[in-house]
DNA sequence: AAGTGGTCTAGACCACTTA
DNA sequence: AAGTGGTCTAGACCACTTT
């Protein structure tokens, strides 16, 4: 018989909260997480089987199981049929998210900055009706910003939008990033489809950026579907190699 | 009322097989991602509701929402409370997946072939050793490889593997990809870190992979995990930006 | 043989959207 | 008001791993 060896001091602390509007699963699935990001759950141990868990808490096992999913599809535990749920054993943290370049350099105190070069209704090209899913010639928003940190060039971004979905004033795109904004303007951002790629600075590229002509650049096309699918941004970005790079995790899905 | 535009010609032929030993929600998952796929489920068009769906295939309830959650995770449908599942508008399909470059190129029928330029066990560097959580000085695998498409470069493939794990002669490298291999001795991928990055290319590596000094590289590092957590590769690849981008799918969970 | 997660059922009530 | 997905329960049986 496996022995749970998680808690052994009983400093887990679990419980819902059943007048709580947050679903049950849910409550149970941070509260785990919690413990494993703080260490009260070590890596490498064992969770304690569903049914037990269950019972203690006084919730049904299926929810029970579905706050364990929840991680397991965040990578954080592992479940062995016969063996039991593990944390799992190391390093790996974040998950991939659909992240917004302005929202991590704030986050890592890079104290970003937004200027916007151009900001004005443009007939969509035959790619960019493509990409969003419009008629050649359609009118489309067309937004290119350069994006500094530590008052340092970084990147130079250059996007598409349809009509009709929010509003672009300069200010508001030099205050904060185009997802924050999308966000805000009542869009649920669903997927996006992303291409990395590299290739050298064009002499625009290069003034832009404060690189020299020829200098290796991070490249990314990226559309943005809303819940229903519907394209809502098309943006193609060029990075400072020397000073970005795309970092995220992947998870095998069984 | 909404009904279903789904199916108006009866074509789904839904229908699970309770002989089988594949799960029913994963039968019916996979018979609704084919509806989807060959275009039966037309973009938009609801699903019709669950509980109906669970009465016409004989099925509970949370069977079929396990089946749909599935092409939920999956970014093919989309669900909506007080309105119904639809597939998703556009585009977008391939998940994020822990590819193989090996195999990505067989598939795209670009031929690949691998040259293995080096092949031996060498003591962990401090970086190695950090990455694979390993004590630095203790024995690795590294394993530099050439991989071309059509004859043609494409990448410089340099890789560290913990000892043990499997057996790594020149002639099954150059048979098919390390994933393979690796997914064949019986490790259980999990999950990797990734960076992607961009730089000039040296000398050494504009030699290997026949572009000038200085030509812009794409660059990836990644960490590889099995299922309990551990490391079990480390890879640093420079790819020729010319003839190569990485392409991925990003979903937002709610 | 015992213990684990994997799958499945047949209900129930609630929150949200649309008409 | 009607219809939808979101959550939850209390069981059941099976497949797999370990002892």
């Amino acid at each position: 018989m496996a022995k749970p060896v998680a808690d052994p001091t009983g400093t887990l602390e679990l419980g819902v909260d059943r007048s709580s509007p947050v679903p049950l699963y849910f409550q149970l699935s941070q509260q785990l997480e919690a413990a494993i990001e703080r260490g009260a759950l070590s890596p490498g141990s064992l969770l304690g089987n569903e049914i037990d868990l269950a019972g203690r808490l006084g919730l049904s096992r299926p929810t029970v199981r579905q706050a364990i999913q929840a991680l397991v599809d965040k990578g954080l535990l592992v479940r062995r049929r016969g063996v039991g749920t593990q944390v799992v054993h190391s390093q790996v943290r974040r998950p991939l998210e659909l992240s917004s370049l302005y929202d991590d350099l704030a986050a890592a105190g890079q104290r970003p900055e937004t200027r916007v070069h151009t900001n004005i209704l443009v007939p969509a090209t035959a790619e960019v009706a493509a990409e969003l899913g419009l008629a050649e010639g359609e009118p489309v928003h067309r937004v290119e910003r350069l994006r500094l940190a530590h008052g340092e060039p970084v990147a130079y971004l250059c996007n598409h939008l349809p009509t009709g979905l929010l509003s672009l004033e300069d200010s508001r795109l030099e205050a904060t990033g185009l997802y924050r904004l999308m966000r805000s303007a009542g869009l649920t951002l669903h997927s996006a489809r992303q291409s990395v790629g590299a290739r050298a600075a064009t002499p625009a590229e290069a003034g832009h950026l404060g690189e020299a002509e020829g200098a290796p650049l991070l490249t990314m096309r990226r559309t943005t579907f809303d819940a229903t699918g519907r394209a809502v941004e098309f943006g193609a970005h060029v990075y400072r190699a020397s000073r970005y790079s795309f970092e995220f995790q992947l998870l095998v899905r069984p």
